[in-house]
DNA sequence: AATCTATATTCCGCAAGCGGTATATGGTGA
DNA sequence: TCACCATATACCGCTTGCGGAATATAGATT
């Protein structure tokens, strides 16, 4: 994957908390759309956008959709990636973002969700 | 410095290709513009957005004006460049630019040239 | 079949970015 | 002062990206 092309699906600030989430593992829509608190059809249109660039896969699971990382990543993605991980935690906006995860997948935990 | 205003800097192959130079040192616009072979005015504009938000720093001697990466990086802009400097070891592009800049330092080391 | 739920897509208007042409600026040297 | 060099800026047209409203799709449920 050409390094170029990597950036560009990070230049946005959406696309980045949504990354930094699936870092964690995978998410279904609805989720990361309760999550970053934003309209499902923002939501749906950068998940789009990562998905074609193939910094993401879906796997469908009835009505809803999972977004995960790829399993597989080129050594310039796992690199921007894990480069991701570390500056996320210097800022507000991602350590809420992680805050919020962890407790929905507290509250998650024993209700059979597929995410 | 905001996460996303760096990847805003990244995701163009001009600016990365100025940045992964500037990586070995600083150097003026015509070495810079010399060594990608782009035209002038595309490699001034590319370096004032870089220099707009604060991805390099200037300093004039004489007729020419010397760019450089900032001496004092925030984490997040020293991870990220640190990240660069590794991937474009993988692409041909950046390979090539560095290989004419290691010959254009070889050329100027007995000239008395600024950069 | 009709409905519901989750997600995607289309269409629109707007702003930003990019590359090029032409021109301006500002320091240097005759 | 005048010409010259290195660099920057203004303007233009084009493309891309973004967000939102409305609509479409596709699986699930009744």
């Amino acid at each position: 994957m050409e390094l170029v092309r990597i950036y560009e699906c990070l230049c946005d600030r959406t696309r980045l908390r949504l990354l930094h989430l699936l870092l964690q593992g995978p998410l279904c829509v609805c989720h990361l759309q309760g999550l970053l608190d934003e309209p499902q059809v923002k939501i749906s249109k950068h998940l789009a956008y990562l998905r074609t660039r193939g910094l993401v896969t879906t796997t469908r699971d009835g009505n809803r959709i999972i977004y995960a990382l790829p399993a597989k990543r080129s050594p310039e993605l796992a690199a921007n990636l894990a480069c991701l991980q570390d500056c996320a935690a210097e800022e507000a906006v991602f350590r809420r973002d992680a805050r919020r995860l962890a407790a929905l997948q507290a509250r998650l935990r024993d209700s059979g969700c597929p995410c």
